[in-house]
DNA sequence: AGTCAAAGAGTTACCGGTAACTAGGCCTTT
DNA sequence: AAAGGCCTAGTTACCGGTAACTCTTTGACT
């Protein structure tokens, strides 16, 4: 026995298998093949190259990123973090960030928090092991050691969703009060005065708080009574907290007229509920929900909602970490930048 | 022992940094920080691992997953692609997955598609660069050159949601032909005779053409009439494809009792459309749906549809996986296998 | 006391690419 | 014609870990 498994030929094939193939060098089968990132004028003839790719294909060649990366100290891709992917708002600013930054060979890496800071630091740690040349995070709240890690990472890191007091470097977002101040405002304007909110707990959801503080302080500042906020369960906010909100809401305060929601899923299950007890929307409650997702849309009667543009925060939140990279690779380091994205009320048939 | 060090030109810190620190050699602080891996004996001495695990943290040293990668053959990653990240099913799958491979220290990439086959096999050559050790795929529809190029990758390769004839390796899913046929039985025991369908291109979504011809063998089968199906845009269908498509079909076909939509999203947008138009649901017309997704429990009246355990599907997935990846690791390969996940017709108020 | 195995730590040799430098051929310029 | 420059391809030296092996020490058992 003991024959000892060596695996012949079938191993993977490597650079050097191709380039014996061919009869160069390895480095030219890696130039060969590296042509496409126009800067570099180090090319082959394409001639040459030509038949370089077609020994690849004819041996079923493929780079192997790991030791490129590990060669070049270019791992090639970017971390990004969202509280969650069922929830189209943030997963739509992944599908923007994917576009933006897979133009220049870079791949998105996605995690997901579960709207959880120790979460996302234990994601984060993991991440920054594999060398990300960069790093997208949703919102402004993190543990000190994930601030810490991301510092001594050094590299490029943009917060979306929000416009942060003290954020770590770039920042693409709006600001979640100001948006909710707008639509109080909105509702204000078409009559109504005895407005209520309703969210999850403040401490699970930061984006929460902020649209509840924006509230307050838009109320306050029409004179109005502030007094009128109900909280259902953490975050994510279901369909569900909606229905039982609407519900409270109209036991506790029956006299409110109209009722801003944290979100859309939220405005939908306080919408159903009232279909099913028979209040009429908007004539005996008006909602209102935030961010402009499908449902609220689709739903009868639409929802007025607060609509914003997922897919251009990732948009702009790529091509912002895109420049970072570039320059940190010069050796500079891009001055801390601020995009702001605008968001829009959308009046429909709720209010 | 004063902390002069202020990170000079060196850059990151590396194991040997750390090594020498401590006194000992590269290899040992290797061995320090590889432990909970409980398998391996090799290891060092407790006292000595915490005093380099002390020396890492003071140093802000974190290992080079590329360069372990690198040198060990193990990514210690698997890559999942579904086809997009807006649709709770699928990212419910890749929440069940994730959470079953990252006990065993696997992190997923995760990739999208946009029900798009091309793009899947564009997808599927980037990860691959990156080593994998294994792949989770959504359905059995590929390009021939990803599933050559899956081949000669040698991982193990889950294909999910769909029972397939000609499964690339292992599979975990359901029948959606059977799925949707239980739910024509159903509406049948409930007293519809005139029933139709409303999906997208079959060309575009497998799983819909599957459900879609489930549908029509179970029509066939009970002796109904199978003719009215209605065709109404490219996957993903969106609640406003229901909409139309409800409108279309009480157009064409008046004396229609029901009606089976591909998704939950479009039998929302079906239901929507009829409060609209003031068409009673389920008296005038029922709608039935599929996928057990959220909105379709919130609405009024809530919907019938076929629940599917997504989340037990990316867990089964992962399970299979680890077992496959660990035997592959053996130099075995584990024979190919077949998970069925069960579903359910939840009977509600539509219907 | 001697043997042997296990535990703990060190040594060596890579893994598969790429950066940076080197070298020859050909063309242009002075 | 010599000098200089561009283009193409080869050479060398790694990158930062880990596998596999070696060596030493310790302790149990015969």
């Amino acid at each position: 026995m003991a024959s000892k498994r060596a695996l012949p030929a079938t191993g993977p094939v490597t650079m050097a298998d191709v380039a014996a193939r061919v009869g160069v060098s390895k480095m030219t089968v890696s130039r060969a093949l590296k042509r496409g990132d126009a800067a570099s004028a180090r090319s082959t003839s394409e001639a040459l190259r030509q038949r370089i790719l077609k020994a690849c294909k004819d041996m079923g060649y493929v780079v192997d990123q790991t030791a490129s990366s590990f060669s070049s100290k270019r791992s090639r891709f970017v971390a990004a973090l969202i509280p969650a992917l069922n929830n189209s708002n943030f997963s739509d600013t992944a599908h923007g960030l994917t576009a933006a930054v897979e133009a220049s060979g870079l791949q998105v890496l996605l995690g997901y928090t579960d709207y959880d800071l120790p979460t996302e630091e234990r994601l984060l740690r993991a991440m920054l092991t594999r060398r990300p040349e960069g790093v997208v995070l949703t919102g402004g709240s993190h543990t000190p050691a994930a601030r810490s890690l991301l510092r001594s990472a050094g590299i490029p890191v943009v917060e979306t969703w929000d416009l942060l007091a003290d954020p770590i470097e770039h920042t693409v977002g709006f600001s979640n009060a100001q948006a909710t101040a707008d639509l109080v405002r909105h509702l204000h304007a078409r009559g109504y005065r005895r407005i209520a909110f309703l969210g999850g707990a403040p401490e699970s959801d930061a984006r929460g708080a902020e649209r509840r503080q924006g509230f307050v302080q838009a109320m306050r500042a029409l004179g109005l009574d502030a007094k009128r906020t109900l909280t259902v369960g953490q975050a994510p906010v279901s369909m569900d907290h909606g229905a039982q909100g609407v519900t409270q809401l109209l036991l506790r305060w029956p006299d409110v007229q109209a009722v801003v929601c944290v979100s859309d899923h939220a405005a939908f299950g306080a919408l159903m509920e009232c279909q099913r007890q028979g209040w009429a929307v908007p004539e005996r409650l008006a909602i209102a929900g935030f961010g402009g997702f499908e449902v609220a849309t689709a739903c009868h009667p639409r929802l007025t909602t607060v609509a914003v543009d997922c897919v251009g925060i990732g948009r702009a939140a790529g091509g912002l970490l895109l420049r970072a990279i570039d320059a940190a690779r010069q050796g500079q380091r891009l001055a801390a930048e601020t995009v702001v994205i605008p968001f829009r009320i959308e009046q429909r048939e709720s209010t």
